[in-house]
DNA sequence: CTGTTAGCGCCTTCAT
DNA sequence: ATGAAGGCGCTAACAG
């Protein structure tokens, strides 16, 4: 009663344990009408390979650590599941491991942990690697890096910079004065974890702002979440001389922008013009003006750099860099009205 | 240059790898002398057991699966910190599976997947067991459920139907309207995801409130986001008659009833008072009277049931239920002015 | 193309 | 108490 092995289903379908294994690992030099026997057989017994015998006889075991910040943050999930779907085209498996802070991150980072026994690992957002020493990760597995650039391995990327620029230079479309309001880890010196998204995305709005000839009255910074956003919202409304433009770093800090233009009667795309970044499902919903990242496309190209690493590419580093565009909704449209 | 195995570790301590294996799993009958000899060897080889190699041969992986509906709620967050530790104590790890939504669950669910491939499963806030035929998980292996209440596994929760009743009588001992705002999957058919955590919580509410002879004015459901409580919130400011006490089934909805008491200049504990559910580590900070419960005790309870059946217990399903009290914080107290 | 066989790293008897 | 040997489920040659 216990779990069906490569030997059942080879009984079962009356050939070795060898063709068995070839068709698991889909070897070409198996003829059809055996391989369909063979197929046939796994089914009816419901045998599904033992990744960990796997990894202990071929070296591999179809797996990949997926290491991410956290997961709930629509961006990961989304980020998730596109790497998941691409890793499953080949039958490779995800296995998460959230960091959410410091202390688990540390746990993780150690050479003996789980995340090195899987295949290859995929970062997202931190590279891990310029925590060590040399700045590479301590395993030879192959790494690729999501959402952030890195020249020590393959890595997918939005040019954030250029996100901010276009920002800028739509904001200074409109008269009035401009907002700043952004996450940002640059600057913590205990944040374990950095990335320079942010710090991009406010980097080119800046420059693009100065370019224009024009300048930021005020810049806040906050963690990502609504309340944060909405209490630096209020600050703005109560002082500013409208109409104004803010640029929210993220969509998620857009988002209190809209709902407490609407509580105070301010009219969105005239006294004020609000724009994020992201592109979340619901901005639409809400019309939020933002910039768009193709998220998923993202994810899937660098499960496939990593599916290539894996059969055995060995090329230098590669850098894929995606442009984020603006996506022009009610938030900042004069004479439409939000629903 | 590749990982040393047990094999080095032998060769280097002088003894057999039986021996080695012996002290990998620590079993009494190895002289002091001898285990210090190899403990040394493997120090110095930094050698650590390859886990696929353990699994293939002794049949367990030490790691558990746990499956949660996401990470990033602060909740599930600390109940994960807890069952990591105490599963490490034991020098087991945690392989953590977010379901975030149906497709990912599905995809979890058919009896071959990854998280089939641990020694024991730990089950969070929802009983997947109910969606099999049989109301069983489709596995041998012990299952476990954190924050949610079943006959058929070990399981650790919170009583939320008392602490909704004490909710209701400490609300009971003002005057004035009663509202309740809460989450709730109950009647949501398409929830693949049900549990009856905020229905307990509801419940226990309205009987609290109907043996003290008072009503309960307005109900209000949404998700357990901030900008959603928010949205309510308003609506129920806009129209009540004051004073009021609102009961929160979660103090993420709790956070925006002060905040905009405060924007509106209503005072707290006089004019609102606000009840949450949780006491998440932040409530202090906002002053947020809330019904507390031992979410990390919670944890580590459950941890320690299934590492029990992991070393062969085999006794009936065992419940441990919890009692969440009340703290009483600056949201509900008159006079005592929010900081 | 396909059956056979030797390991992969470790655990578990069975002797000693 | 400890060494030797068989086997876990699978892959990867090696013969046919």
């Amino acid at each position: 009663m216990s779990k069906p092995t490569i030997q059942d289903v080879a009984q079962k379908a009356g050939v070795g344990v060898g063709t068995v294994s070839r068709v698991l690992n889909n070897h070409p030099s198996v003829r059809d009408s055996t391989r369909a026997k063979i197929l046939k057989a796994m089914e009816s017994l419901n045998y599904t390979p033992n990744p960990h015998a796997r990894r202990i006889a071929g070296g591999r075991s179809y797996t990949v650590s997926v290491m991410l910040p956290m997961v709930a943050a629509e961006f990961y999930i989304r980020l998730l599941t596109s790497i998941e779907e691409t890793l499953g085209e080949q039958r490779y498996d995800a296995a998460i491991f959230p960091m959410l802070g410091r202390e688990r991150l540390e746990r993780y980072l150690e050479s003996h942990t789980m995340p090195y026994q899987a295949d290859g690992i995929i970062q997202i957002t931190y590279n891990l690697a310029v925590l060590f020493p040399d700045g590479r990760m301590p395993t030879e597995q192959p790494v690729v890096l999501v959402d952030g650039k890195t020249d020590l391995y393959d890595c997918t990327y939005v040019d954030n910079y250029h996100g901010g620029l276009v920002a800028a230079e739509y904001t200074c479309q409109a008269p009035g004065e401009i907002y700043l309001v952004s996450f940002d880890d640059e600057n913590d010196p205990d944040a374990i974890f950095k990335s320079l998204v942010f710090a991009d995305r406010i980097h080119g709005f800046q420059e693009g702002v100065s370019r224009a000839g024009r300048s930021i009255k005020d810049t806040y910074f906050c963690g990502l979440q609504y309340h944060e956003g909405l209490a630096i919202t209020k600050q703005i409304y109560d002082h500013a001389q409208f109409p104004i433009t803010i640029f929210a770093g993220a969509d998620i800090l857009g988002r209190p922008m809209i709902d407490e233009a609407k509580s105070r009667g301010l009219i969105l795309g005239q006294d004020v013009r609000i724009i994020g970044f992201d592109n979340q499902p619901w901005a639409a919903e809400i019309g939020l003006t933002t910039l768009h990242q193709p998220v998923e496309e993202m994810g899937a190209k660098a499960a496939h750099l990593l599916l290539e690493r894996l059969s055995g590419f060995e090329g230098p580093p590669r850098q894929f860099c995606y442009q984020p565009f603006l996506i022009e909704r009610a938030s900042s449209l004069k004479s439409i009205p939000v629903i």
